[in-house]
DNA sequence: TTAAATCCCATGTTATCCCATAAAATTCCA
DNA sequence: TGGAATTTTATGGGATAACATGGGATTTAA
């Protein structure tokens, strides 16, 4: 499965254009689709583009039907869901056109941050990540004692939430 | 598998003609009938129109044998489904013509929304999608618990930058 | 025949392809 | 092991093809 780590800032140019980190390329290679699809985050707290592998997408749909495809539930999600994302395939360089109107929600201009999420990546403006990053590293200070009971053994400086 | 992503807004010329998306022929292409099939919704809360490839039809119609071929349930369904629903094949520019019926049902005039929803695609009057949207979108974030828990990978650590 | 649908061609816009360059990373070889 | 040669990346720009759209001509159906 597809395994996208760390974080990476490429510049938009005029066109729109971004070039995909070459590792997430690596990781999306051997797909039926060469590209991406993204849509915008559904969440109040940050405004970020979320990005993964046309696969996984599949798989949803696929998953999605298998339940009963006329009930309401289904509905508001398949309609949330499918209807904000796109398919943003490659160029014969690897880049992506960031679609103006995902540009927008994240307030990117002439520079994009990959960041890796292990299924999936988001794309931020890199100041709103920083600015994210810094009060999320406030929040795991803050609750440092409740991680160090994870079972695990995480090495400590991590920035975990949930 | 044909997925049906993200929407698109195309014109409806003076002839009834509407170009369906060229992401929306790609997932549709390779099949027997170079076309899409569609019918009026049943839904109480919207008009919309339901869309989709011949295949998924074929293969609906062969799901809803296999189940109970003489319920009334299946009586309903299949005369509802198969007597209302039309083909609309390509033109040589990947359009088809919108009968008078479903534009009527669904308040379209002069332009039309194409709104994938995975597996299939839905065909609004625009006003009546941004109206519809923000409803579903304020259910969805109600349930936003269910959505995350897709079956998801684990988080990405670092944050080199370059 | 008359209306509708299909085919065919034309158009402007937009995205895609293709090539070029510089920097970085990698490989190769003495 | 040092450093040169090669390959991979990110980036830019111009040429080209694809797309959505419009309209006329030809065919099909009622």
């Amino acid at each position: 499965m597809a395994l996208f780590l760390s974080t990476f800032i490429n510049k938009v140019d005029r066109k729109g254009r971004v070039s995909v980190p070459a590792p997430f390329r690596a990781a999306l290679a051997g797909q039926g689709f060469p590209g991406i699809v993204a849509f915008a985050s559904f969440r109040d707290s940050y405004k970020a583009i979320e990005a993964c592998a046309m696969d996984r997408m599949e798989r949803l749909s696929a998953s999605l039907d298998r339940l009963n495809p006329f009930s309401d539930e289904h509905d508001d999600f398949a309609s949330v869901l499918f209807s904000d994302a796109v398919q943003l395939p490659f160029d014969g360089e690897g880049r992506i056109i960031l679609p103006e109107q995902l540009r927008q929600h994240a307030g990117v201009t002439d520079q994009a941050a990959f960041v890796g999420r292990g299924a999936t990546f988001q794309l931020w403006q890199p100041d709103a990540l920083r600015a994210f990053q810094e009060q999320a590293r406030q929040r795991a200070r803050a609750s440092r004692a409740d991680l160090q009971l994870e079972p695990s053994g995480g090495e400590g400086r991590g920035h975990e939430r949930r």
